[in-house]
DNA sequence: GTTATATATTTCGTATGCGAAATATCAAGA
DNA sequence: TCTTGATATTTCGCATACGAAATATATAAC
């Protein structure tokens, strides 16, 4: 299988494993790993622009919709309009959002402490170089 | 933002911009990277099982099923029934998966070695071992 | 002030991926 | 043979994510 494209498939079932594992553990409290990022984020931001958060989150707007549209729909986030600028809008944590958040952060780290286990601080280091390359390698048109 | 979930958060961002990038890449070539994959594997497995691929590309087989019958629609696969194992599907490349197939692993290959810039071999397995071994940290219920 | 352009968000159609449950077939044992 | 349990695949409902196009508002040019 590999040689031909070993690093974009390890990266890609890497990816698929944390996922996986992210949601088994935050599904137990009625959460999605993309919704524990929104939620991650505006801890630290609340009342962020949603473009913002979309650009925080390396997701493309129109993604960021619908995420923020469930998010909304359970009880998480709410929408409210810019005061300044009528096309935007500002994502505002629920109580149970930040309930959620702080619960769901707990667990997260102990998932991130958990891919550090074998590796030197080092060798972390490397791979998180790594991949932050790739956000050079393959910059979204915009900030080329 | 990081701090909390450095490597998660990297790790995401990392797989999302590589997969925009093969997909924009392929996209031109009517490919998309789930179904490169599939070409990529049956093309030194034709014929291969339908749970085999899942496998082997760590997709769940449900998952599976629907990348099989797209492709399928697309005319770059066939399914036939096995002989011996009548629950079981193989799936074979067409004359057009096949070329598609070759075509998109040229240009695979230069993603991929874009990946290797700017990191020593060294470092480059450093980042193969780390990737491989969320693999083993993250187990399918399965394979324990 | 009106027009042209830029920006923020949404809508739409589609692909990917998951888990739970259904279906079909196989294999083993009573 | 009949039943029982295992295995391969599919179906279903849902969340995520993308790109292209639409919408709404802001800003600049005139």
């Amino acid at each position: 299988m590999r040689a031909e494209h070993r690093l974009i498939f390890l990266l890609t079932v890497a990816y698929r494993r944390l996922q996986r594992a992210i949601d088994q553990e935050t599904a137990a409290h009625d959460l999605t790993s993309a919704q524990a990022g929104v939620l991650f984020f505006l801890g630290r931001n609340d009342g962020a622009l949603i473009g913002d958060v979309s650009q925080a989150l390396d997701i493309v707007p129109s993604a960021m919709t619908g995420l923020a549209d469930r998010m909304e729909r359970a009880g998480l986030v709410k929408r409210r309009r810019d005061g300044e600028d009528g096309r935007s809008q500002r994502l505002h944590l629920t109580v149970a959002g930040q309930e959620l958040g702080k619960r769901a952060a707990t667990r997260t780290r102990v998932i991130n402490n958990r891919l550090m286990d074998g590796f030197s601080e080092a060798e972390i280091d490397v791979v998180s170089r790594w991949l932050s390359s790739l956000q050079e390698k393959f910059p979204k048109d915009k900030d080329g």
